[in-house]
DNA sequence: ATGGTTGCTTAGCAA
């Protein structure tokens, strides 16, 4: 099984590049976020014509989900499991071929502090006890997406200056590594280990020609899935052209039983 | 010190 996550940042907007490189890379798995898409304006049509059924859950102008695969993506599910009324459209999970996808879009949190940080603190924690509470009923997990935190100095450009900035701040740090301890893997970092490797590119100051980026977009695995993965990477060549999203996807693959 | 860019929607917010 192949999956890749992408922060397309409006799915209207980057729908022929998305569809290229769905026939390009082939994924069993295509995890979106920043749809911006409501869930009337979905192309479902489009997308089954390039091979795959979609999962998503929307919201007008911002946020929004979707998972694309290969093959049928059963149970459904748009929410965390409590019972908090969440309005922004951040998670979207289903399962295919009997691994539980987990697609999702951390809130930014804005400012270190700010009620955007406090709301995204909150719900790092939520979606931790989400997934471990899916522990009961899975082996095999997969929770991807765009996290919006640096999970190290290495994922970061310039350590120095972003040090305690928004995405880099240490609570946010052990935010992401409450995942980690579910346990849930890091699949990017199980085959490479240097800086330099990053998702995401501020659309300003020639940050993506600077290599100026961030790694804020991961594909963590159960300990099971971990083990049979046998590649990651970054497919950084999206970032580059006319009209791109200002993250670039992830991928990881993963060997059968 | 502050500006720099994009998307959605049309002035201003979110990222």
């Amino acid at each position: 099984m192949k999956i890749a996550s992408w922060n397309i940042n409006s799915l209207r907007k980057r729908q022929g590049r998305l569809l290229e490189w769905l026939a390009m890379k082939k994924y069993d798995v295509v995890c979106l976020q920043e749809t911006k898409c409501s869930d009337d304006q979905f192309p479902e049509m489009s997308l089954s014509a390039a091979g795959y059924r979609a999962i998503f859950h929307g919201e007008k102008s911002y946020n929004g989900v979707a998972i694309l695969a290969r093959d049928e993506l059963h149970d459904p599910r748009a929410s965390l499991c409590d019972e908090v009324i969440d309005e922004q459209a951040r998670l979207i999970a289903g399962t295919f071929r009997g691994t539980r996808i987990v697609c999702i879009y951390a809130p930014n949190g804005q400012a270190v502090g700010s009620p955007a940080f406090k709301y995204k603190i909150e719900w790092f924690r939520r979606l931790r006890d989400c997934v471990a509470r899916m522990k009961g009923d899975f082996r095999d997990i997969v929770v991807c997406g765009d996290f919006n935190v640096a999970p190290e100095d290495r994922d970061v450009h310039d350590p120095e200056l972003w040090r305690g900035a928004i995405m880099c701040s240490e609570s946010e740090r052990a935010a992401f590594r409450g995942l980690e301890e579910l346990p849930l893997r890091d699949t990017l970092r199980i085959h490479h280990r240097e800086t330099g490797l990053f998702t995401w590119w501020d659309y300003r100051m020639l940050a993506f020609p600077k290599n100026r980026g961030l790694r804020i977009d991961a594909v963590l695995a159960s300990e099971s899935l971990a083990q049979r993965c046998v590649a990651a990477g970054i497919d950084r060549e999206m970032r580059k052209g006319s009209e791109p999203s200002d993250h670039a996807p992830i991928w990881a693959e993963f060997n059968a039983e």
